[in-house]
DNA sequence: CAGTTCACGATTGTTAACAATCTTTGTCAA
DNA sequence: TTGACAAAGATTGTTAACAATCGTGAACTG
């Protein structure tokens, strides 16, 4: 590992051109991350380019992106969609991330010293101002997002990419799948992993991880899938 | 883990418009997955769409695929390159496969039921096969694509994708910095990892992946990169 | 002769019109 | 009322022309 990640999409450099389609794409992950874009709501090129005030070129190009990530589903002359896992999915992410995010934790345990922490106590700050303000849409995503950061903070642009996947791809799951309650991260949960990697306890970080991981998806109920909103409002606009 | 994975690339379905797209990006993966394509050759839209046979909106879309994998950069105004690594990237990369790999041979090994090890039998004959025929763009293909395999083999959706990239990115990085012997990996390892997860010998089938993952890096020579080639000849063209 | 400038050609980026496909709506008949 | 069918509207896919940018090489100047 080396090097601190600094930006967060695709490549780095480049001008305006691609910089619009980096817009769209962030705009529309966040949303997702937050849960304010539903598993199926369709993405029209039309809309998008009004709300964005964009040709359809940089819309087309950003859903294009959007699918490579899995965040949408392109379909041939019907349009975009927001991606709607299924239980299946559903169960590979989990298993994905049981695979990576445990071995992971436990290395940082093991030397803290090349990984960036503040990153880290930084979010989780973020993540307690958010609570006390009750901003539920705040919570949902920076509560996803602790788990990219977690990768992030290693410098490895690989992990941090892979992880941002399988975040994402959990939000929807959660978003679909979960309890009200239960959509956000138990509060100290992250703060005690943190911790025990401050500590340099890494049979400790890799246990709370772990079982962090497993009150995530217990907390599901595949048999009742949320109701997918069918039409996006202003939902863009803000911010 | 649950169904067995059948396609490739992207999404699943569609019938024709995306595979235009997807036969560029299957061709220049395979390319650069056989060490043809050599890091910073530029991929002109002009030269791709008379090698394709098809107009450049699907160039461009297939160019920008290639690029949110990692594969091609994209330079405003000034083209497609294929990716060339550092070797930051390069230590990023092998840090991210050991974080990934061993977990992945160990729970293998300790319930092959789940896994569809005829693939992995099978793709070792074809090893095998280009071996004896001494097929030399074959065998560094292949002695990627057992990797890729691996996680394939799991069902996994997404394991499989993460792995995929990262091989892709060892094939750059092993042809711009590996000696010319050792572009493929040694003859029996990859049996070896095999045979210890069909015996159910997870701690044996995690040590021989990380041995063989050290034996590919310690074949690296940092400070000599290969020359880039600068034009692509008739190099997609066969097959 | 070295270095700079400018103009040309080549390549990429963008736009808008056109074509193809899907969805909806309205009509008609059973 | 329900179902099938057809035309109209809306949406996506494709193409080709145009605009902008970059690289090259010739001409020019010191």
């Amino acid at each position: 590992m080396s090097s601190k990640l600094k930006e967060s999409t695709i490549t780095s450099s480049n001008l305006k051109s691609r910089s619009d389609e980096s817009i769209i794409v962030e705009r529309i992950y966040k949303a997702v991350m937050e849960q304010r874009l539903a598993p199926k709501t369709k993405l029209s090129e039309a809309r998008l380019c009004e709300t964005f005030g964009v040709g359809r070129m940089h819309v087309r190009r950003a859903l294009l992106l959007l699918a490579s990530q899995g965040i949408i589903e392109l379909q041939s002359n019907r349009g975009a969609y927001v991606a709607c896992p299924d239980e299946s999915e559903a169960n590979d992410v989990f298993a994905a991330r049981m695979l990576i995010e445990p071995p992971l934790v436990r290395q940082m345990a093991q030397r803290p010293d090349n990984i960036d922490l503040t990153l880290l106590t930084d979010h989780i700050a973020l993540e307690d101002a958010a609570r006390k303000m009750n901003e539920r849409t705040e919570i949902i995503r920076l509560s996803g997002e602790f788990h990219t950061k977690l990768a992030q903070s290693t410098g490895n642009k690989f992990v941090f990419r892979m992880m941002r996947e399988l975040v994402t791809r959990t939000s929807l799951i959660v978003g679909l799948f979960g309890s009200s309650e239960n959509a956000s991260c138990p509060d100290d949960e992250h703060s005690n992993i943190l911790e025990a990697i401050r500590l340099r306890n890494p049979e400790l970080a890799e246990k709370l991880l772990i079982s962090h991981l497993n009150h995530i998806q217990s907390g599901l109920d595949m048999t009742s899938r949320q109701a997918p909103q069918d039409d996006l409002a202003a939902i863009l606009g803000l911010e």
